[in-house]
DNA sequence: CCGTATTACGCTAGCCGTAATGATG
DNA sequence: CATCATTACGGCTAGCGTAATACGG
């Protein structure tokens, strides 16, 4: 077997041509080098140089030496990078959601039963995406519009969210108890950006230039309060109090304005994410005896 | 980037469970391998043992560790097998021959003019195992019995060959001018396991339980002298003044019991075997011409 | 002479083994 | 106390840099 830094040196020679750059590039001397290539040559046995006019190169066999050499130091810095990669993920749980909402609410108990790991979280356009994601181990715990039918995951559903339009309380909608996607055709309505599926739906039932899209969210937050423009909203986000006073909100009456989101884990991890989906089931019994209230 | 010796002390002891036993397996104290794969680990920067009880043993880390070292130690190994495998093939040149006569009629000229290469020969069935054995730098250098279409061959007519059998000059076969397998069936004839293709020849226009086949040249020569029993010979055979008293040799009058051989090799390689292609010609018009007389 | 490779020489980092120490059952 | 891992210590190899040498365009 042939010591890493040998192989170092003699994939920088290979790529440099002369021993000077190579050994500059390495920051290292000249020497030394010269000696490397020397040892290593010694150590295979067999020819692997042309020296002439003082002008060190490699033969065909180096030429195949240099090739190999690339590969196997290729396979060292795949050990490095899978071991740490690994070891992150150890120590990461990753979570896919397609909405804001549910994953914001669902953060604080995250943070309590992860609290040794990182919580990376990542807003996903669709539920495909999320499923696939999960299998590939991209992520951890996904959030889902809909129920999952693999057998290999599992899943507790979570919450409801309704979407609204919320108008200027002098706006002819505000009088209304509630408005279809095909009255709003025609308004110019701000949009937050980051709205997961969402924006998908909005987009299947409204045309595109109508839809005023802030990628930032205090951006939004500005023209939400300069303007009088409608925007949208969730009956959970007024729960929690953020209503703007002299603004209305109006649930909006197309079947697909409500979402069931659904939590989910690969089967194998039910247990890792106990104290979770504990979580999510109180969340979801206290939600629901409210409802039936 | 890990030093070669720590992924091999690293890999012994994911093979082997202790210090201990890796020690042993490697030759070194367990002293040295405690402080190699501290080493190791510090290196990684992440925890790739689990210590307790005076165990030590590999986390779910240290096994993906494991299997990646074992990938990099290959990558290492490949490197030295195949920098030796293609030295080896430049000191080297590797002829196939579908006969034995015209590869020992070309061996003078081969060792003349390739003194500085060990060469490698191989008596082969079929012109197909040599074709694709010439393409994949099996072989360099090939002897055929039929002409090739590839374009990407140089190839030049080397000899012919004829049948002949052998038999007692009591024998009734000893008069006739020549004879075919037709007449021999049911005839037990001495025939050398190393024919290459004429074996498949010999079988099929005979039954195989009357090839009494001798795969050691000694036994059949001492068979050959010690009873009078027919045996397959060659004119090429017989002009090299391999004829024993007693016997004569009666061409064999079917068409495939004559041969025409063909030297082939790589286009690209053309020019490194001019000598023996020179010899080959001359060859070939040497008897072109006392055949015409 | 400048650019390049090699040789000579001394330093020291680091790898190794021996011996001693822990830790566990 | 047997087994296994770790720590401590000292020796020595071998890889490194500096300086000097060789060789060509």
């Amino acid at each position: 077997m042939i010591e890493t830094y040998l192989l170092e040196q003699f994939a920088a020679f290979a790529r440099c041509g002369t021993l000077l750059k190579a050994s500059e590039e390495l920051h290292i001397t000249q020497p030394t080098l010269s000696r490397s290539m020397k040892k290593l040559e010694e150590e295979l046995g067999v020819s692997i140089f042309h020296r002439e006019n003082s002008k060190l190169s490699l033969n065909e066999t180096g030429k195949v030496a240099a090739e190999y050499a690339e590969k196997a130091l290729q396979a060292n810095q795949d050990l490095i990078d899978h071991v740490l990669a690994y070891d992150r993920s150890l120590r990461t749980v990753s979570i896919g959601s397609s909405s804001p909402f549910p994953i914001n609410e669902l953060m604080p108990a995250l943070q309590e039963y992860l609290s040794e790991k990182t919580i990376l979280t990542e807003l996903v356009d669709t539920d495909e995406l999320l499923l696939t994601g999960l299998k590939n181990r991209k992520y951890d715990l996904v959030i889902l519009h809909s129920l999952p039918e693999d057998k290999m995951l599992y899943c507790q559903r979570y919450m409801d969210e309704q979407i609204c339009l919320t108008v200027d309380e002098n706006h002819p909608f505000a009088q209304k108890k509630s408005i279809s996607f095909a009255e709003m055709l025609g308004m110019r309505i701000l949009v937050s950006g980051k709205i997961g599926f969402w924006m998908d739906i909005c987009k299947k039932h409204l045309s595109e230039e109508d839809l005023l899209v802030q990628r930032g969210l205090e951006a939004l937050g500005e023209l939400i309060e300069a303007s009088a423009l409608p925007f949208f909203n969730s009956d959970r986000m007024i729960e929690m109090g953020v209503q703007i006073p002299g603004r209305v909100s109006v649930p909006i009456s197309d079947e697909d304005a409500h979402a069931t989101y659904w939590v989910a884990c690969r089967a194998s991890d039910q247990s890792k994410y106990r104290s979770i989906f504990n979580t999510v089931r109180s969340y979801a019994l206290r939600h629901d005896a409210r409802n039936s209230r």
